[in-house]
DNA sequence: TCCTTATAATGACCGTGGTCACTTTATGAC
DNA sequence: GTCATAAAGTGACCACGGTCATTATAAGGA
């Protein structure tokens, strides 16, 4: 049985926080140092590690506030009516999750959950987009979108189309219309019914 | 316009994959030293990166012929027939996929075309998958297959969903047996016809 | 054979993430 | 207050990927 946090320890804790949010801001994810962080937060090097498992667990943290920034513009929108609109809002979270290299590598490398409990923020937020996902497409599952499926299933194939074409837009050096065009294009079948 | 490596220039690069190959053998990909492998090779640290661009320039060379071996079975197997059996054909990839988080990660960072005209043996495998694909899936639409998308569209999609599923195994601590069947649960509405 | 030049290889050095034995500070019991 | 104990924080240190000015070696021309 351990103790709550001392209020010294809180403190030191958003002082990390706070430090990273501005190196990021300032420059970005990649630039981001370890040391930087600990010289502006005015802590030692060993207290960071008894904060932060690794330098990618801050990350995750991080990321996964934009992520949820995202998100909740996203659950307050009116909902796609069609394939076309669905890909025009998914947009935002795209952006979010292609802005940078080291971002999209964290947001896939913790997408799913880490352990049994142990869910971080960015498996959340996957978990959360399925939600919002299967909330846009039951309504209109028999009209504008197919009804041989389970919409949690359409969500999830959504999100592995969403990282695909993210990760195909960091090697191919093409244009952003380019990337949505090519999720409309694999989305177009996977959500509407196979026609003869 | 430079002249062609010298004979001392490709045994040593010859020796630098050989050393790779054996302490990847005898351990893992996540645990390969650089360090260790010029040891072995008995050259400098420096020679190593002029053979190789970083660390992982040398593990994009050994997971593609991994990757390669594992294709060359599969193109001289007999083509799967319905989803059940395509799946099953699968499974060899997703093993050689998945088999470390370290080549999972090299994969996904190195699926993708690195630069026009620059792809790397990954990609180039990539490439393949999908020809192989198109290959098996083309013959069977309007039977088996949907026949209302592009042959190499569906490709694609199962790459999409190849990868998603082996992401997840890697957080969901489970065992392979889901993982084949989660492939099937999203290859069965992205690849079937249309049912009465 | 000697000289010149391009190629190959070297290893001391650096940046940065991460560790750990130790010091400092807070807390609760008396 | 004072002491014992746990929590918090420290910074020298290590591991490992990667760089670069320098040296060694091979190839070609006179």
């Amino acid at each position: 049985m351990s103790r709550a946090p001392q209020q010294r320890r809180i403190a030191t804790h958003a002082r990390l926080l706070d430090s990273a949010r501005e190196i990021v801001a300032a420059s970005s994810y990649a630039e981001m140092r370890v040391e930087e962080v600990v010289l502006r937060a005015g802590v030692a090097k060993g207290t960071f590690f008894s904060h932060f498992k690794d330098k990618d667990a801050l990350l995750v943290v991080l990321i996964g506030e934009e992520l949820e920034r995202v998100m909740s513009d996203l659950v307050v929108a009116p909902p796609p009516e069609d394939i076309e609109s669905l890909v025009a809002a998914l947009a935002p979270l795209v952006a979010a999750m292609g802005s940078e290299r080291t971002v999209f590598d964290i947001v896939v490398r913790n997408s799913g959950a880490m352990a049994i409990e142990e869910i971080g923020p960015i498996a959340q937020n996957f978990g959360d987009q399925i939600a919002l996902f299967v909330r846009w497409i039951a309504p209109l599952q028999g009209t504008a979108f197919r009804s041989d499926a389970d919409p949690a299933l359409l969500g999830e194939g959504i999100q592995a189309f969403l990282v695909q074409c993210i990760a195909m837009n960091f090697c191919l050096v093409e244009s952003q219309m380019a990337l949505e065009e090519r999720l409309l294009s694999y989305l177009t079948p996977w959500l509407s019914a196979p026609q003869a």
